[in-house]
DNA sequence: GCCGTTTTCGGCCCGACTGTTTTCAGTCG
């Protein structure tokens, strides 16, 4: 170990699976430390080994969460390609603790229970030892563990290879933006999946037009955030990135550019209904250009390509086959909120709760980003691990946010809550104390088992307290990692529209409503609001996600009560109480 | 193992829930 290319991830696996086996030792502190060592890691835009080739542990030691032991791991790692401490540990603990415990509700010592009494190490021979039912047999194990498990390995097949869109999409804008500075390179844009924003993306596509291909290529196999050259050919090249994602680059000719930019981009079950109308208009479109018989026509431009099939240009968010061509074929699709609509922000952590950042500075970093409002939404003291607040820490965090607000000009702090919804579908904050706020928002943190209509009326009871005007994350998904608890969604988007309350699109990797409930919640006449659920400065950066979904969703700017100024904002949301500012 | 206007040692998110138990370990947020 390690056989696989040393990337970027693969440092951070090692880092992870370390942390996970002193966890199942009992160690404390240390997993914590490995953790986030992992983290940064593979936060890192620049490749490891170039790092350390540039300005060797130096740079390392400097990374957040990485001191002088790791660092000497690290090192050791990106000179030999292995790390004798891990493969110590790795001979006691000889399981894939990174897959086994991806699952849900299994954590290392679970892990190293089945090995040891199963000599399960792998994920196919936990689901072989699922199948047999062999796990309900062994003490402090049952039927519902093994049901659970059964599910979980469910979720995660999935889910197989597929990258976070937060993780994928700031890679290729870096490599766009360095395409585009290579000369004689004329256009350079992203296409597939993650081009229409989706929550999960499995490759990186890349479309360049150039007058120097060589140049092009070169430059591209050589950026420092690929680790290794898969294929090449005179117009295409695949690489690996160091992050772990394949990226391919195809290089077009200008009067193609605009029916390949299309063709790329898909979906798939679009450009087949897109195809099949250039084929009633006497046209041809394929991935190799814009015919008519055997005439190439040049469509520089994806706009030139929809005019000639007599339809508007479609947002490649909205490119699922739904019902989008027809309606660009009658000209109907609406104007989509914009990537520069919102003027606030309604879910944002601080350090009195699991935040990183002060009041102060996470109000100067969004007025820096253009917002015009932010409200701190700190959770409450049923989430205990955040050092959620009590009903004294909130009003005195309400006198904090007023000497904030006298502070900065230009941007108003609201005074907010994420108030927990407990079991029974009453709220962990007093209705008093709620009054004194500027907004309400609620969330659903523990008790996901609940059945289905347990759940729902859990939510719409909390739901039906007047003060509230905002769900948080109502389904509690998040992408790739946790499935959504048992909810009626349906029900729950009746309930907003009957009791006049907003739902979230949550912009981190929850992206939660998804796509699919923003248009449904739309339909119904529902308003949102979408917010970075920032616990650091640089997440305000989620906002373009959140973005990005409710325009999967077809939201238009009116849809979203955040794209209004504050004081119409506050008007908006306002039910019971008197209108502030 | 990391970190520092609570600095070079002593902190570091800790309580609820679940499934298995008859008193608690493990996981999660």
């Amino acid at each position: 170990m390690p056989r696989k290319p040393l990337n970027n991830r693969r440092v951070a696996d090692v880092l992870r699976e370390i942390g996970l086996i002193l966890q199942a030792q009992g160690i404390a502190f240390k997993p914590q430390a490995y953790e986030h060592a992992a983290d940064t890691i593979l936060a890192l835009q620049e490749d490891l080994s170039s790092l350390y080739k540039m300005c060797g542990t130096r740079c390392i030691d400097d990374l957040p969460g990485i001191g002088p032991s790791i660092t000497k791991k690290i090192k050791e790692l990106v000179m030999t390609g292995r790390l004798a401490y891990y493969d110590n540990l790795k001979r006691d603990y000889p399981m894939d603790l990174l897959a086994l415990t991806s699952i849900q509700n299994v954590g290392p010592k679970t892990a190293v229970r089945l090995y040891q009494a199963l000599g399960i190490k792998t994920l196919k021979d936990l689901e072989r030892a699922v199948k047999a039912k062999k796990i309900h047999r062994l003490p402090g194990f049952g039927r519902k563990t093994e049901d659970q498990m059964l599910r979980g390995l469910g979720f995660l097949r999935e889910h197989k290879g597929r990258t976070l869109l937060h993780d994928a999409l700031p890679l290729a804008e870096a490599v766009v933006e360095r395409l585009r500075q290579v000369p004689g390179v004329t256009h350079c844009d992203v296409a597939g999946s993650l081009r229409r924003r989706r929550e999960t993306i499995g490759d990186i596509d890349l479309l360049i037009t150039t007058s120097k291909p060589k140049l092009a290529i070169q430059a591209y196999k050589t950026l420092p955030q690929v680790s290794q050259v898969l294929e090449e050919g005179p117009t295409y090249v695949v690489v690996r990135f160091s992050f772990g994602m394949n990226g391919d680059l195809r290089i077009l000719k200008p009067g193609d550019y605009g029916s390949a930019l299309v063709h790329y981009t898909g979906s798939r079950e679009h450009n087949i209904l897109i195809r099949e109308r250039a084929r009633k208009l006497g046209y041809k479109l394929s991935e190799y250009g814009f015919f008519r018989g055997n005439t190439r026509i040049a469509c520089k431009t994806e706009a030139d390509v929809y005019k000639k099939l007599k339809m508007q240009w479609i947002p490649p968010e909205i490119r699922e086959a739904t019902d989008e061509v027809s309606l660009a074929a009658a000209h109907k699709i609406p104007d989509l909120i914009g990537y520069d609509d919102l003027r606030g922000d309604l879910q944002v952590q601080t350090d009195w709760t699991d935040g990183a950042a002060s009041i102060e500075a996470m109000a100067r970093e969004a007025k820096a980003r253009g917002l015009s409002y932010i409200a701190i939404t700190d959770h409450t003291r049923a989430l205990a691990m955040t050092g959620g607040l009590n009903e004294k820490r909130l009003r005195e965090q309400g006198r904090e946010i007023d000497r904030v607000n006298k502070k900065i000009s230009g941007l108003r702090i609201l005074k907010g809550t994420e108030c927990d919804v407990l079991r029974d579908g009453s709220l962990d904050l007093s209705d008093k104390v709620l009054k004194t706020l500027d907004i309400v928002c609620i969330s659903i943190h523990n008790t996901f088992q609940l059945s289905e209509l347990e759940q729902t009326e859990r939510l719409i009871r909390a739901m039906k307290n007047p003060l509230v005007n905002v769900v948080f994350h109502p389904t509690g998904r998040v992408v790739n990692r946790r499935e959504p608890y048992a909810i009626d969604m349906p029900r729950v988007v009746r309930a907003a529209k009957e009791y006049h309350v907003a739902l979230e699109v949550n912009g981190s990797d929850r992206l939660d409503l998804r796509d699919l409930h923003v248009r449904m919640a739309i339909e119904a006449g529902v308003k949102l609001v979408i917010d970075s659920d920032a616990h650091f400065i640089e997440e305000f950066g989620f906002l373009p996600f959140g973005i990005a979904t409710a325009r999967r969703g077809w939201a238009k700017k009116s849809d979203v009560l955040n794209t209004l100024p504050v004081a119409s904002f506050l008007k908006a949301i306002g039910k019971n109480r008197p209108v502030l500012s």
